[in-house]
DNA sequence: CCCTGATTCGC
DNA sequence: GCGAATCAGG
């Protein structure tokens, strides 16, 4: 009977492990993955703060990044209250709004030197609304995608209207575009 | 939506 | 000490 899994044993081992790959650079999800099964991405950002680790690189400037003065206190050991909770859906939403691609012709002069230096312009790939499926501000409603497409100035502008996720605003597509990727700017 | 780390707090 | 839950930013 021996017991053939250590399910959060912090041993030597795994705290070498971690230092390293956490000062490599790794993130926390990606140790965690790493460690082995059992260990979560909260345990590794734990124990890094632990073992006071975080903070990979300060070259030179002491941000203590966001102090919260005061903390908001999490609520833990929620009561049920009247059973009765926010509504689904909604909630909180980050400032994020799409912009309405301009589908226009674009005329590309053939400059190989110009072509050189600039990146392939993003495909304006949209999907296609049938006329009779496209909406417009006033036939918007709670299970239509609100995604604009089109220039709102001209009459080709329209809502995509396909049926919107519970989770969003928009349809599956345009939840997608909304945010995922495209926002891999980074400084 | 996905992801990241940061923090808090019950265990 | 541990890590889930939560918060907050990208």
């Amino acid at each position: 009977m021996v017991s053939g899994a250590q399910p959060a044993g912090w041993t030597d081992e795994r705290v070498e492990t971690l230092k390293k790959l956490w000062m490599e650079g790794l993130s926390a999800s990606q140790i965690a993955g790493e460690l082995g099964e059992g260990v979560t991405r909260n345990a590794v950002i734990g124990k890094v703060h632990r073992l006071k680790l975080s903070a990979r690189a300060k070259p030179t400037n002491s941000t203590p990044r966001a102090r919260p003065a005061s903390r908001p206190a999490p609520r833990r050991v929620a009561s049920p209250s009247s059973g009765l909770s926010g509504m689904g859906g909604a909630a909180k939403m980050r400032s994020s709004m799409p912009r309405p691609q301009s589908v226009g012709a674009t005329a590309l002069a053939h400059d190989p030197q110009l072509e050189a230096d600039l990146y392939v312009a993003p495909a304006v790939a949209e999907l296609f609304i049938p006329e009779d499926k496209r909406l417009n501000l006033l036939q918007l409603n709670e299970h239509t995608c609100k995604w604009p497409i089109g220039d709102p100035l001209t009459k080709d502008f329209y809502f995509c209207g396909q049926h919107s996720l519970e989770t969003g605003p928009y349809c599956e597509f345009h939840s997608r575009r909304a945010y995922h990727q495209v926002d891999k700017k980074r400084r």
